[in-house]
DNA sequence: TACATACAC
DNA sequence: TATGGTGTATGTA
């Protein structure tokens, strides 16, 4: 067999792998990469950056070559005893499973690129990226087409796409969008952290909410704002009856832009023809996430992504499925956790990152289903806090509580 | 402790 | 022309 070759071939693949596209993100599916790569590969080919990859790449083809090592010293009788083991603490996190919480997670939809394009119209419906030549934040959706993305350098992803327009970072302007979308979700009786990307914990259900405090009136055009429910409630309280607002207990259409309000499905024919229309939330988690969506939505004219699941692992994971602009929601039971987790790539989990996907993948491990299937071995090959993670990402497992007082704003 | 690596954003 | 800057966690010498 030639050796030689075989060995350049592979290099090669990984070297792809390791530079070329990742189109692990929203809005890059279906791309053509192999032409995309030959351009990403074109520019990037005999420069530092590109001498520097290959000698990290070599070093996790060492590691992984150690690690396939290890796996041949490995005998039946101690993987059997590993297996024991592993399962037996495999049984005591079962026992610990928490289904009890909520955890939403929720994410501005290209939130640099969006926040640009809302300031500046003339961008609308053109590939844009925020960044500069040398390094991108983030792209829109259009500009997704052509594989441009965030942490590709600007340079190159002219060369994908030559009319993309490139524009500079405005961090005080992402701050001050973020402090926005924080206090959308402070009045739905959640506490979260905020900036582009936000964890919070839904801390109490809200059976008992009155349909006043879960009732909004859609902005049109540059009304006042209308973020506080409670207040705006109040002064209307006596049009109630004939305002006769749509309430969607738990089932309602989905959310449409202000842009057409009419698809909200609101009822219009009060007698005193209040200027707004109005929508009522639900008391379910699907519902209240759908109205903090709503709430950010009317606030910043942005849209938002969440995931809804038992645990900060699932619900992050969650709130890239329905991307942009939409939310998915992992019911608490242990078999809807299974069933979602089951072919689930491991890379899509927070903190697998291309290193452990490469070494995982070795060992034929691509999904999560194969990754519990392995977990005897794993805990032969990794350090005890690795294959804990690991198992507990295979069970479906993690936080189910949120430190610092319950809200995280992360960007 | 100090440094390296992996990862997220 | 050109491939970030920062913070956290983990592992190792």
């Amino acid at each position: 067999m030639d050796s030689t070759k075989e060995t350049s071939n592979t290099y090669k693949e990984d070297l792809l792998l390791r530079m070329g596209l990742n189109d692990n993100k929203a809005g890059m599916e279906g791309l053509d990469k192999e032409k995309i790569n030959k351009i990403i590969m074109g520019a990037t080919k005999g420069s530092r950056f590109y001498g520097n990859e290959l000698k990290k790449e070599k070093q996790v083809n060492q590691r992984i070559e150690n690690m396939m090592q290890q796996k041949a010293r490995i005998t039946s009788q101690q993987l059997r005893e590993a297996q024991l083991q592993v399962d037996r603490f495999a049984m005591e996190l079962e026992h610990c499973r928490d289904l009890s919480n909520t955890i939403v997670h929720v994410d501005m939809d290209a939130f640099y690129a969006a926040v640009e394009m809302r300031d500046n119209p003339e961008l609308k419906d053109k590939p844009i990226a925020v960044g500069s030549m040398s390094m991108l934040s983030t792209s829109n959706y259009h500009a997704r087409r052509f594989g441009v993305r965030a942490a590709m350098p600007g340079f190159i992803a002219k060369r994908l796409c030559p009319h993309l327009i490139i524009v500079p970072l405005n961090f005080d302007k992402y701050r001050v969008v973020s402090k926005q979308v924080g206090i959308c979700l402070a009045p739905t009786s959640i506490c979260s952290w905020v900036s582009c990307r936000i964890r919070s914990q839904l801390q109490m259900p809200r059976h008992n909410w009155p349909e006043e405090r879960r009732r909004y009136f859609i902005k049109t055009g540059n009304s006042a704002e209308n973020d506080e429910p409670g207040k705006e409630v109040n002064n209307l309280s006596e049009y109630e009856l004939s305002a006769s607002p749509l309430l969607f207990e738990d089932s309602p259409p989905d959310l449409q832009p202000p842009g057409n309000p009419s698809q909200v499905n609101c009822k219009e024919q009060n007698k005193l023809q209040i200027p707004q229309k109005s929508v009522v939330f639900g008391t379910s988690a699907e519902e209240v996430v759908k109205e903090i969506r709503f709430r950010i939505e009317q606030k910043t004219t942005l849209t938002a992504s969440a995931g809804i699941a038992p645990n900060t692992m699932l619900a992050k994971v969650c709130s890239d499925k329905n991307k942009p602009n939409g939310q998915y929601q992992i019911l608490p039971s242990r078999q809807a956790v299974m069933e979602f987790i089951k072919d689930l790539p491991i890379r899509k989990i927070s903190g697998i990152g291309k290193v452990t996907e490469k070494m995982l993948k070795a060992l034929g491990i691509i999904t999560c289903a194969e990754l519990y299937q392995q977990r005897a071995l794993l805990s032969l090959l990794f350090s005890e806090t690795s294959w804990h993670y690991f198992l507990h990402i295979s069970l479906g497992l993690g936080s189910t509580h949120l430190a610092r007082g319950n809200l995280q704003v992360e960007g």
